[in-house]
DNA sequence: AATGGCATCCCCTAAAAAAGGGATTCATTT
DNA sequence: AAATGAATCCCTTTTTTAGGGGATGCCATT
């Protein structure tokens, strides 16, 4: 059976390398590539392809977006992020939106193939080192709230408490409540290392 | 005249992606790549390629110290930097360390030749978006000095003064001192704004 | 010999944050 | 109906910062 690839990748020089790597594969038919989100959806109208390998970073939207987008339009669609950073909550995101696998950028042709192989089968596929960083930090999980992460973003301007008050038309005492349950979740001692910690994990 | 080219990327598909754009051009001649920067040292022992592209995070050293090295041991080679970010910092620093050039990953096919050709003219060459970074961010260099960055980072750890001091072995006074000198340099008025302009401009 | 940059130390004050404690409303989930 | 979690508000105390001011050696460059 033929497996037809899709690539979404802003990086002219990851595609041609993939098309290099599995070029020789025959079972594998190469259908087209998009450098951005709209030019993805646009071909899909009208070609769905077995496997989109999706970048997570792309000009437009980003892939955890487009991974969603896709999914609910086009469920039979596996899609595989397709990423340099190996970090958590990346990994998370598109596997919430509904993403089969999780592909660094360092592959082997190896990885490649047995990602392709893996996830027509309808199993996920991860990475060695993405599956390491997922089991490592699992742990690790922060859960903020929407008022939470509002304040957290305000922290990171340099806001104060009382003028975060102001933004957000609630009492300097709030934002204080606010803030020790942000320290406590991220169980650091004061903003500098909360900081961060939170760019670290995505969320600034 | 035949330009001989050397690549050095941890990611396979860059590798191959290049080597893919690259392979009907007859005036470049591949000499080979290399995942490391080890193993790049060992390969220019016994070959000397007139350019190298080299990307900037690489497993073992960073591009930045491995392109001051090979700079350093082969003053004839031209070194392009390869990057995914578009880093004011980043370009900079492969700048100051001997670089000829820096390149996004996102560069199509003409890109890279323009580049390969400019650089070979002993001139230097940026991508369009590098270019406009470091025009626009030009007057937002920081310049810390080796103290500062000592305490920038401890305090980027959560550390509070005095701990900061007792690390140091110096006085609390100090590291006040050093600390209101960071704000100033940075222009901040607080220590979450600090940390999190000093992420984004490359500093932790 | 002088200038400027770096690192070091000190003083002061007021503002802010950290670290405890607790309490109320409201909506959703069980 | 009870429980849960989010968001709101309040209190106290201690520690830490921020922001002013200044001073001293040391080293390299001028």
């Amino acid at each position: 059976m033929i497996t037809k690839l899709f690539i979404v990748d802003d990086h002219y020089m990851v595609i041609e390398g993939i098309h290099a790597l599995l070029q020789n594969e025959k079972n594998i038919e190469w259908i087209g590539h998009a450098m951005n989100a709209d030019s993805c959806l646009a071909f899909l109208q009208h070609q769905q392809p077995d496997i989109i390998l999706m970048d997570i970073s792309l000009p437009d939207t980003s892939g955890i977006d487009l991974c969603k987008m896709v999914k609910t339009k086009y469920p039979a669609i596996h899609i595989v992020a397709l990423s340099t950073f190996n970090q958590q909550s990346f990994i998370k995101k598109m596997m919430e939106n509904g993403a089969s696998g999780y592909l660094l950028k360092n592959a082997s042709t190896k990885e490649i193939l047995d990602c392709i192989e893996t996830t027509m089968k309808g199993k996920s596929y991860f990475s060695f080192e993405a599956a390491q960083t997922l089991r490592y930090h699992s742990d690790d999980e922060i859960i903020l709230t929407l008022r939470e992460k509002e304040v957290l973003m305000l922290i990171a301007e340099g806001l104060t408490n009382p003028e975060i008050g102001q933004r957000l038309f609630i009492s300097t005492a709030t934002v204080d409540s606010h803030r020790k349950n942000i320290l406590t979740k991220f169980n650091v001692k004061n903003t500098a290392a909360l900081i961060h910690a939170a760019v670290k994990k995505g969320f600034l």
